[in-house]
DNA sequence: TAAGTACATGCTTTAATAATGCATCTTAAT
DNA sequence: ATTAAGATGCATTATTAAAGCATGTACTTA
């Protein structure tokens, strides 16, 4: 029971975002450097990123990503939702399971999912900004 | 995102338990028939069962387990976070994250964790037991 | 228009963890 | 004693996430 660090390289990358002035792109080096993280696991969720139009991407020289929106409409249900996966959160099929016409437990987990993504999406992008300022130092001390 | 087959597999047990007349104990044996699951994995789960106080076993001949409270004092958020694992739901840690100082987001996660549960503990076994007629057909038909 | 740079795409390999298997011990009834 | 039940610890397998690798495609700029 833990998101997949492929889902907070996702989330990190759009912090990362945040924190740049409005129009700048960032590459994934840029990125992969800053969280010494993988740039092949880091790719594959850039690329998602933009299939999902959270960021614009635009390939060649001087390409790069931003941000699609405003951090602050950019709902953090939304991007978990996507990038984890929205698969229910216990299995009854494969193999199945005896009980599972007669079983509550599905859909009171179920209903336990829906309140925990109900709350994530009372928060934003935005909402992870609170100690911007630190996110910069920690960023600027990185890069070169 | 999924809990374990590990969890599901001990409140399915909760489950059958409630099923059964009080006073009735249940073995291994009986439960992975009933489930068709492997009787090493639950061999584990009903230890720790027994472990956390919600069912009370007793070895030796004619042995097994039974509830050790009634189905509507069994809270589901306590079962499922005992069995479960109460760790974060973001590793941050291991390897370390460089924004961890600055971040909110693992706040955001926790609360959303609190959030899930919290819904689960208005629940208890005995929610699950509205079908309890279809539950006791099912067993029966697997028994001999 | 050639060279270079950045994301896109698909496949392979490794690592981590859950699930399962197996052997043996302990306990309790008969 | 024998038998039947859970307790315990270790080994193995299966599943999935994570990471690596190779190459393709788009775009910029000299
Ligand atoms: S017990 Fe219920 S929730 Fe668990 S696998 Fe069976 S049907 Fe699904
Ligand atoms: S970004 Fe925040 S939540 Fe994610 S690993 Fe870093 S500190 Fe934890």
């Amino acid at each position: 029971m833990q998101i997949k660090k492929y889902t907070d390289y996702g989330l990190r990358t759009l912090i990362y975002l945040a924190t740049l002035p409005k129009g700048r792109l960032a590459t994934i080096n840029e990125i992969c450097a800053a969280y010494e993280i993988p740039r092949n696991h880091l790719n594959k969720v850039i690329h998602q990123l933009g299939k999902e139009g959270f960021i614009i991407t635009r390939r060649g020289k001087n390409g790069g990503f931003q941000l699609a929106a405003e951090p602050a409409e950019i709902r953090l249900d939304h991007v978990i939702r996507r990038l984890e996966g929205d698969t229910p959160w216990v299995n009854c099929h494969s193999p199945v399971c005896v009980i599972e016409p007669a079983c509550e437990l599905k859909h009171i987990l179920a209903a336990g999912k829906r309140v925990f993504y109900d709350y994530l999406a009372s928060y934003t992008l935005h909402s992870l900004l609170h100690k911007r300022n630190e996110l910069e130092q920690i960023f600027s001390t990185r890069e070169f």
